[in-house]
RNA sequence: GCGGGCGUGGCGGAAUUGGUAGACGCGCUGGAUUUAGGUUCCAGUGGCCCUAGGUCGUGGGGGUUCAAGUCCCUCCGCCCGCACCA
């Protein structure tokens, strides 16, 4: 017989499908609707087989959802602005929106043999300025709301590129490209007021109820509320420092009788003022810029203070001084940019006192311990206790103090309570060409100026060089220089584009009516279709793209264009995909496609050297262990494929893809095919009656079909894939072992092959169209109804109960369903394991969990 | 450094969320079939004890419970994010 020709299949099936126009969603439909979106790839150029994960996942959740009935909108797009396309026109000579529409065409191409189930209608490129103009307009509605400003902020600096470098772009303080070190440097900026949403931001993370836990629980960790106060000490030479006094945040105001210096950043003014006058202190701040603007470089730096002389006066204890320090540690981005510190009572600040022999002074002793003989070693202490050498704080628990030290500072007017947030407001500002321009243009004499909305979009210049340092859109000869808007006089455009999260902060309301001219999207569009009801895609955008959606659509619906708040109602994080790594003698990276086995050998192909096989590592080009989407669905069909990305690991777990699993997932591919072309059983025709009676094998398998149903039905609403083709794999093997010997049996297996192919089509939907045609069927799969699981077949009149006997298990008993407890303990006490087990031993109680276990205490 | 996650047979993972640990698959072993060649079918497959049966077993250690992979404490290992990669 003939074999299952996927290649034929495939191209056979996604052509009806388009021509048929199976996936266009229409906003009129009296189904409910569903929004189904995977994060839009950027394109990078070409697609391996780790890429697919994701669209192969929302394939499913699409597929499946319009089979339950539902009005499906599933688009696809590109996040098409960004660094790469730069880099690629620096090193090949090639222009950015030229690689990224050859690479746009190739990945198209790529997600189309895959068979994946988009509207490629409401296709859309953000580098496109059909897309930009609209985000340029919001900048502009953001701007004249008050949720746009200006102001410096510090970039990381090649002074040999004489360009910014973005943090990944920093390797060990050095620019990636010239190697020369990095310098931090002050540029104006445009920002987003993502703060003033930050409450919002943070209150409505728990009605995100179908969000993983973790993700919203890195979003409020990154929002990072913390209630604390701001209070001012006043400094002993004001002349020097420049301001009377320093205001620090803190959110332990009750250790402020513990506290023995003041920490303020090496950006803090009054750092910057002192410098003037000391090049010793100047010169430690410049080697603290050194250190680049992330993060995580800042705090894994070695902890470093500079003395000042400077002295503050501590508000509450007459006469005590307080030297004044600049530390590498404190961020001038959180809170006020200065510190008390108190060593006795947090880790940093002791580490920061034995360091330079300050002193450390306990103000809170744990309950039960006797102050007098409390001492601090190693490790701060920064748990409960009472209050002590604290003065009018002594004998209160630490929140009463807090609560204390709050009032009496606002009392004396040097300061107040307050709540501040870790989350800083978004820069978008980038010195970049391949981005969308910021819509203004800079006046000698007006200042900025917005863009008049009639003459948008501000197009990006085509015509432009990257044969020097900088941004090509400083060296056009004539795109910046303009008019003045205002007043008319010859002024220059901003240069800057946008942080390409921008136009991913939207992307999916322009779905709703991409093609709309007038905005960036219909509001009528946008009412029907939002929010989107399942997003998919990796943890590593758990906080920045998905807190800068949920903000933008907030402020888009504040400038009313919308009115929802939340863009993503559902959202599931998917797991990369791993492959194993191999190394040639040299060291050198192997494509797994150079590498054979000879006799039980990992070698070389070309050669037969040895290669060290490596662990499993996410697939990445670096490390060459990726395996091409070509190559797979040539040798195995792009369904044996999906079959394998949705096998095996849970979704948001790693999947390891390996040539064992994919000869696996073609085998069961195979498999299913023979079940239902060369049935063991010759199938009754297409819609015959049912028998009257069946026999034992039949029933068996019925109840087997139908419990099926009902599980891989489940099983995906809760996006348990790769439990619902276990699954499906168990019905196949039951349905194989029918061989007609009983009543009934040819229906039954023509009813389970029906079943069992409407399960599959999400999962292999090209197969699934195949053997749904082979079974007799004229209709497309695609627009077939999901199977209905029978109630009468799903529940089992006898269950297996385990019985234990002290916890271990002795003996396992067919019950009837819903067996009283009385007769459920009878027939324990009367089984001979468990006789046997109780050993004659007085029995102490017997816990009975209904249709599940019995354990008998001695 | 801070934040988040993960850890179950030789391997990927199941386990109705505190109730029979190892579903399903990969691999391996043995057998059958076939014009052996991305075959197919049958049987077996966590460790240890000679089997009936017993015993140990979910990264290590401790705890709560009639009962722990699941809850608590602690330690170890690996992965992700940290604001200019997307």
């Amino acid at each position: 017989m003939a074999r299952y020709n996927s290649k034929e299949a495939e191209t056979k099936w996604q052509a009806l499908w388009r021509d048929r126009g199976c996936f266009s969603a229409t906003e009129s439909s009296d189904r409910p609707k569903y929004y189904v979106l995977e994060m839009f790839p950027y394109p990078s150029g070409r697609l391996h087989i780790g890429h697919v994960r994701n669209y192969t996942i929302g394939d499913v959740v699409a597929r499946y959802k319009r089979a339950r009935g539902f009005n499906v909108l599933h688009p696809m797009g590109w996040d098409a602005f960004g660094l790469p396309a730069e880099n690629a026109a620096i090193a090949n000579r090639i222009h950015p929106a030229t690689w990224t529409f050859e690479n746009i065409d190739v990945m198209r191409g790529q997600l189309q043999m895959m068979g994946l189930a988009y509207d490629w209608d409401r296709e859309i490129a953000t580098c496109s300025p059909d897309y930009y103009r609209h985000e340029q307009k919001m900048f502009l509605d953001f701007l004249a709301a008050g949720l746009a400003y200006r102001k410096e902020s510090w970039v990381n600096w090649d002074p040999v590129e004489n360009t910014v470098l973005a943090n990944e772009q920093v390797i060990e303080g050095r620019g990636w490209r010239s190697g020369a070190l990095v310098e931090k440097r002050k540029l104006s900026q445009w920002f987003l007021r993502i703060t003033a949403y930050a409450e919002d931001l943070l209150g409505a993370l728990p009605g995100l109820e179908r969000w993983p836990d973790k993700v919203r629980l890195m979003q409020e960790n990154w929002i990072g509320k913390s209630t604390g106060a701001r209070l001012r000490f006043a400094v002993d030479d004001p002349e020097r420092a420049g301001t009377p006094e320093i205001e620090v945040f803190t959110t332990r105001q009750d250790t402020l009788f513990g506290a023995s210096f003041l920490a303020i950043s090496p950006n803090h003014p009054v750092a910057a003022r002192l410098a003037e006058a000391n090049p010793e202190l100047a010169q430690f701040i410049a080697e603290c810029n050194r250190v680049g603007t992330s993060e995580a470089a800042i705090e894994t730096a070695e902890k470093r203070g500079f003395a000042t002389g400077l002295k503050a006066r501590h508000p509450f204890i007459e006469g005590l001084l307080l030297p004044v320090c600049v530390a590498n540690f404190v961020l001038m981005e959180y809170g006020t940019g200065a510190i008390f510190g108190c060593p006795a009572h947090d880790q940093r600040d002791l580490d920061f006192a034995r360091k330079y022999q300050l002193p450390v002074l306990p103000v809170v002793i744990p309950d039960g311990i006797d102050p007098a003989a409390f001492t601090i070693g190693d490790e701060a202490y920064t748990g409960p206790g009472v209050l002590r050498n604290s003065g009018f704080l002594d004998g209160l628990e630490v929140e009463a103090a807090k609560q204390a030290a709050g009032l009496r500072l606002e009392a004396m007017a040097v300061g107040e309570r307050t709540t501040v947030y870790r989350l800083r407001d978004w820069g978008v500002s980038r010195q970049r060409y391949w981005g969308c321009p910021i819509p203004v243009v800079h006046c000698d004499s007006c200042g900025v100026v917005p863009v008049p909305e009639a003459e948008l979009p501000v197009a990006l210049p085509l015509d432009v060089t990257f044969d020097r340092p900088g941004n090509p859109l400083e060296h056009h000869p004539t795109w910046k220089h303009v008019n003045c808007p205002a007043c008319g006089r010859p002024a220059r455009r901003e240069t800057d584009t946008f942080d390409t999260f921008f136009e991913s902060s939207w992307y999916f309301a322009r779905f709703a009516s991409p093609h709309e001219t007038g905005r960036g999207f219909s509001a009528e569009a946008a009412r029907y279709w939002l929010p989107v009801d399942q997003y998919i895609g990796g943890v590593e955008h758990a906080v920045l793209h998905l807190l800068y959606s949920r903000f933008f659509t907030r402020a888009l619906k504040g400038c009313g264009y919308l009115d929802v708040e939340e863009p993503f109602a559902g959202l599931m994080t998917q797991g990369m995909v791993t492959h194993a790594t191999y190394r040639a003698e040299d060291g050198s990276w192997l494509y797994p496609e150079e590498i054979e086995s000879r006799d039980g050998r990992i070698v070389r192909a070309a050669d037969g050297s040895p290669v060290a096989v490596g662990r499993l590592e996410k697939m990445s080009k670096s490390r060459k262990n990726v395996v091409g989407l070509e190559v797979v669905v040539d040798a195995y069909g792009a369904d044996t494929a999906r079959l394998l990305l949705l096998s095996d690991s849970p979704p948001d777990r790693d999947l390891e893809w390996s040539e064992a699993g994919i000869d696996g997932a073609w085998r069961y591919l195979n498999r299913l095919w023979r079940l239902v072309v060369e049935p063991p059983v010759p199938l009754p025709a297409a819609g015959s009656a049912a028998p009257e009676r069946f026999g034992e094998s039949a029933t068996a398998v019925r109840r087997a079909i139908h419990k099926t149903i009902a599980a891989t039905t489940d099983d995906l609403e809760k996006f348990h894939f790769n439990k619902a083709v276990a699954r499906l794999r168990e019905l196949t093997n039951s349905l194989a072992e029918l061989d007609g010997g009983g009543a009934g049996d040819a229906w039954v297996l023509r009813e389970g092959c029906e079943a069992l192919v409407r399960l599959v089509g999400p999962v292999m939907p090209h197969l699934a169209e195949e053997l749904w045609q082979a079974l007799g069927h004229e209709s497309l799969l695609v627009d077939t109804a999901w199977p209905e699981a029978d109630p009468a077949l799903t529940a089992d009149d006898t269950v297996t109960v385990a019985v234990q006997v002290n916890g271990k298990l002795r003996a396992t008993l067919p019950l009837a369903r819903d067996a009283e407890a009385g007769v459920a303990e009878a027939a324990a006490m009367a089984d001979p394991a468990v006789i046997r087990a109780l050993d004659g031993k007085a029995v102490r109680r017997i816990i009975v969990v209904p249709n599940r276990i019995i354990n008998v205490v001695v």
